[in-house]
DNA sequence: CCTGAAACGCGGAGGGT
DNA sequence: ACCCTCCGCGTTTCAGG
């Protein structure tokens, strides 16, 4: 029992996270501008115990980085859409990767599917997401593109460090 | 040339957003940790300057929240994936708000093109997408589902608050 | 919008369980 | 090995000009 405590310490230490760790996590994706104080008091530790396992956790990377959520509307940006590009080859990463120059591509991922790329945007007009598209075309190897616009966004937030139980309770090799 | 300037002051205390606003937002976007001293020197104001105009930006919901970027790999969900869903009707939003309460769904969009629904979910293992999948299906009206896989994500960032000189010089009715 | 002062929170050192 | 209590320092935040 003993032994077995001290393994599932020695793994946290070295890359795990636990019930604890999630449950800051949970706290700062929701709202990082809380004090160590008012987390140390949802997750019932102190505040030096909770700052510790934070400076961990943005070591480790597991907190990427803490940053500002802007409305895009507000910014003059108030079209979202999503972009499927159809591409022939696959390495065609360095004219892509000169597309995050482009304040108005937030997200770029390549996928499986009818598809090669999904892109998120953010644009001020219609005529600014012509342009972005124009743009896209002049990339070698682009053999078409979906566009999907967004009418009007139900749910949009982080990364969560909760995940259901009924979908966890599976085991499934890590 | 006096009362042009008035007009303009008081056209960003209302609701304008100006350009050193967007310097701010820019850098807070990056991150939001910075210290308001390091922000000031970047945009050329003085600290509390710079926290005036950001409790402002706040008041107005130009910045929507501070929060902490999560590794999803790192908290146990590894799969990145695009759902469009087919739907037959378009009200059925009660049963579609009950799917935020999953943690592995990041984002719901009502679109157009094909689908009328895409959602953005970071989930455990392929098990658990299947669960989510299943989940979907019962609710009525759903007619079906197409599912991108991310094989690798080339960008990820929140919304930015510059926006592209080329794009935005055509002037567009807001 | 800038300068000065007070309160707060952060971040480290040390000891205990 | 982890957590807690105590303390110096930087930052935030509010006053006045």
């Amino acid at each position: 029992m003993e032994k077995t405590e001290t393994i599932r310490s020695s793994a946290r230490a070295s890359r795990g996270i636990d019930a604890l760790d999630r449950r800051i996590l949970g706290a700062l994706s929701r709202d990082a501008t809380q004090s160590y104080a008012t987390i140390s008091e949802q997750v019932g530790l102190s505040a030096p115990a909770v700052h510790e396992r934070v400076k961990r956790l943005r070591a480790s990377g597991a907190i990427k980085a803490t940053v500002a959520q802007i409305d895009g509307a507000q910014v003059g940006k108030p079209i979202l859409a999503f972009i499927h590009v159809d591409t022939i080859g696959w390495g065609k990463t360095r004219e892509i990767m000169a597309l995050e120059e482009f304040p108005e591509v937030e997200e770029i991922h390549s996928t499986t599917g009818n598809t090669c790329l999904i892109m998120k945007v953010r644009v001020a007009s219609p005529h600014a997401l012509e342009g972005l598209l124009s743009k896209i075309y002049d990339i070698e190897g682009v053999r078409g593109t979906s566009t999907y616009l967004t009418l009007s966004t139900v749910l949009e937030r982080s990364a969560q460090a909760d995940v259901t139980a009924d979908l966890e309770s599976v085991s499934y090799p890590r």
